[in-house]
DNA sequence: TTATTTTTTTAGACAAAACTAAAAAATAAA
DNA sequence: TTTATTTTTTAGTTTTGTCTAAAAAAATAA
């Protein structure tokens, strides 16, 4: 399995929790950067592998054996992510691109070490939930900022975009995970919402409400 | 910088320290199990690169970008064993083929934190020194177990073979780094030795004598 | 339903890093 | 010094993963 087979298979799996249908060429590739052409003979390789379902024009699915696979590339990536900010003092804005490197080290003892030195953590610094050593996905309930209530106190417990820009706007705001969010008041017209963080109140608009999970 | 490239930097870097001559073509290709003519392809890759002086025929000298770059990755797979060993509980025999993954992770932050993380070690778990962040190199006067004289008692500091076979034979006789030996007696015939560890009473082939480095 | 647009696939090409086989240079032996 | 051997290089392929350009299929619009 080569690591560009693994990234393959990781954003086939992602883009299939999106919808239930079969992922299409030009979305894998816009996933990885590259062309549809290129999408389209990579799929084939993986067919051969018997790691996906392909039939041409009719989208990919992923086969039992290729979704284990690409879960326990997940699940190496949020440990790595867990270990960079734990141990190592990396800020959640910085450790995706090294555990995207880190994700394709193959060694099944040094994962399973490296969780056990993490004390087998269920959720990654973006609270996303890592899959055990299975492949089983613990999950927690959580719902959108926006799908709040006014008046509520609730708690942060994930980001659904992860990108570095929407990180730092975070940390700008300080809000990071566990942080308390008093809904004071949701305006209809634009979506926007004043709240309230440690005694500071904020007003923030539906994009950062539809992007953060609470409980 | 690929992973072949890196691969070919640190082997030609390991090589020019056992003689001060240019690295031959066929020693490079043992090295990485590879063909003479790939060897030759890759040489005027780096000579392109600047990161070797080749001219054919005459073997091949590390520029100083070149040797820095070799010692960084040096610096990476030794610091990645210590982790291994004094972290996530690897024997000393069992780090070196996931170390070879995780040297090419390319993160500076990554290294350094990784090297603070760790404490700043001089050594790895096989004696060997870690190059800094700067590429300075530690020294330790030793010496190999062969050369020195009966009667006196010394200590395990390094391995020169880090072969899996050679380290569980160690495990085996309970050699380890810091382990006190005591010569009792050289045989000038066949060049083994009778020494004492923890009480216990062995005798060692010139081979693992020549193979151990002392203190 | 036919025409147009978008998506996907095919065909052919390229760069990286390896290979084999043969030629050339360097070294060792007679 | 000539011959033989070893080492190194060259020339030409192969494989992997990518690309462009063109063809085919599917989806959308008129």
């Amino acid at each position: 399995m080569t690591i560009s087979e693994e990234n393959y298979l990781k954003v086939i799996y992602h883009l299939s929790n999106l919808s239930p249908k079969g992922v299409n060429t030009n979305a894998i590739a816009g996933m990885l950067d590259t062309k549809a052409s290129s999408v389209t003979d990579m799929l084939k390789k993986l067919s051969d592998k018997e790691l996906v379902d392909y039939q041409k024009y009719q989208g990919v699915f992923l086969t039992d054996k290729g979704k284990l696979h690409a879960k326990m590339i997940v699940r190496n990536h949020r440990l790595w992510e867990v270990f960079l900010v734990e141990k190592l003092g990396f800020a959640w804005d910085e450790v995706h691109e090294v555990a995207e490197e880190l994700e394709h080290v193959r060694s099944e003892k040094l994962i399973n070490q490296l969780d056990k030195f993490l004390n087998f953590p269920s959720f990654d610094p973006h609270g996303d939930p890592i899959p055990n050593a299975q492949g089983e996905i613990p999950t927690i309930a959580k719902q959108l900022l926006s799908e709040i209530e006014s008046g509520q106190t609730i708690t942060c417990v994930g980001v659904k975009d992860t990108s570095v820009d929407f990180l730092k706007y975070l940390n700008k705001q300080q809000i990071s995970l566990g942080t308390k969010i008093k809904i004071l008041e949701k305006e209809s017209f634009d979506g926007t919402i004043k709240i309230e963080i440690n005694n500071i109140v904020l007003v923030i608009s539906d994009k950062i409400a539809n992007n953060l999970y609470v409980k």
